[in-house]
DNA sequence: AATTAAATGTTGGACGGTCAACAAACTTTT
DNA sequence: AAAAGTTTGTTGACCGTCCAACATTTAATT
């Protein structure tokens, strides 16, 4: 194959790591600062103070305040759908048990923590305006769903379910999603072990055979 | 998808009925105008367009712009909270036809529109900033558990409860919660119907024995 | 009943402030 | 010294509030 690469043989190792340190930073800070004041708050300021950087800076790095913000909110969700694959597909445990796990890893370390929780509500929120928001939303619900629907499927060959594989799956992600909203906003003093343990009450409720 | 705002029509009337008429107006101007274009696109411009009122008038009827989504929040659940005490108080039903009634009651008319699951996320997703929402809608919540837990309670005596008549109240909430944010986001093309049943999976899943 | 005075309802322009984006200048790395 | 990284100053758009003028309704006076 070609010996083109010849011409980087100047490899600017300092350099690109800085680049990749700024645009973790500027990431990072990005989504905390949505966390703690909302997408409208985010300022451009305000996320580059906490990266740790001057105002202009962000632009060197990405075209606009909305390409960061989007960067930002798929890797928030691409961590955890990984985790969730990953769950789905380890044949050491039950089909149940897998099940109740992927739903336990949205409440624990390192998917939930608050900030990811506010954010995404943030962003959830604004989705309903825009529509780069919604697509990238609708994509990693759509994802979870298909990651579940599977094991509920299996499941209905043992016991008999209450709905569809797939409504089953749809249901205990919008569960889900109040909870998260719920430990976001602090209305009812959730904890994250009580969140747990309603995901679970759920699940049994969509085997009960009546 | 939407067309321009149209705007209400102004009756001549009395003095005093115009004062009510336009203080209407501007509350569901208001409200309409925060599921359209969420909490920060809620500009005076726009809310007093579709009020069909000039920029100004906001001040003559509310000292703030704060003032009026407060208030336009307030009239959003006290409605859903009188139906569900009037529903909790039917000695008609059974008590668990109630506490099924009184889910089913968040996603039929005239509680549930896109309008308010629409605004109620946005003023939600807002409490985690304004001290005046978040109080407002704890509120709100707590009166809603409080009106289903003794039903919950009374469940206890005949069938064996997962969690505490409290923690059930709590989870069934939540999980309306998320199905309002769902319907409001589109994110699953969920359809009310869907909602309810969903509901009934949980209320059931809450009485399992296992 | 007609006229006048006061009160209330309503409008749109102006002001001070904040923001994202842009651009030009400065610093460090290569 | 060229390039990449970084900072600060500037610009134009938009926002909520204030306010002075105008319009309509109500009360008082003749």
């Amino acid at each position: 194959m070609g010996a083109l690469a010849k011409t980087e043989t100047r490899p600017r190792r300092r350099q690109a790591e800085i680049r990749e340190f700024r645009r973790n930073s500027l990431l990072r800070a990005a989504l905390v600062t949505v966390a703690e004041f909302d997408i409208e708050g985010a300022t451009v300021a305000r996320i580059c103070a906490r990266a740790g950087a001057s105002r202009g800076l962000i632009s060197h790095y990405f075209s606009n305040k909305e390409e960061l913000l989007v960067a930002a909110l798929h890797g928030l969700f691409d961590e955890a759908q990984a985790l969730k694959e990953k769950i789905a597909a380890d044949s050491a445990l039950s089909v149940i048990e897998r099940i109740r796990r992927i739903a336990h890893s949205s409440f624990e370390a390192p998917i939930y923590s608050w900030e990811t929780a506010a954010a995404w509500q943030a962003f959830t929120n604004a989705s309903r305006h825009n529509p780069v928001y919604q697509s990238a939303i609708r994509r990693s619900t759509q994802q979870a769903i298909a990651t579940a629907t599977p094991l509920f499927d299996k499941l209905s060959a043992e016991k008999t379910l209450r709905g569809s594989p797939d409504e089953s799956a749809m249901g205990l992600f919008i569960l889900i999603d109040g909870l998260w909203n719920n430990l976001a906003t602090g209305k009812d003093d959730l904890q994250p072990r009580q969140a747990t343990a309603l995901c679970d009450i759920y699940i049994d409720g969509c085997l009960q055979t009546t």
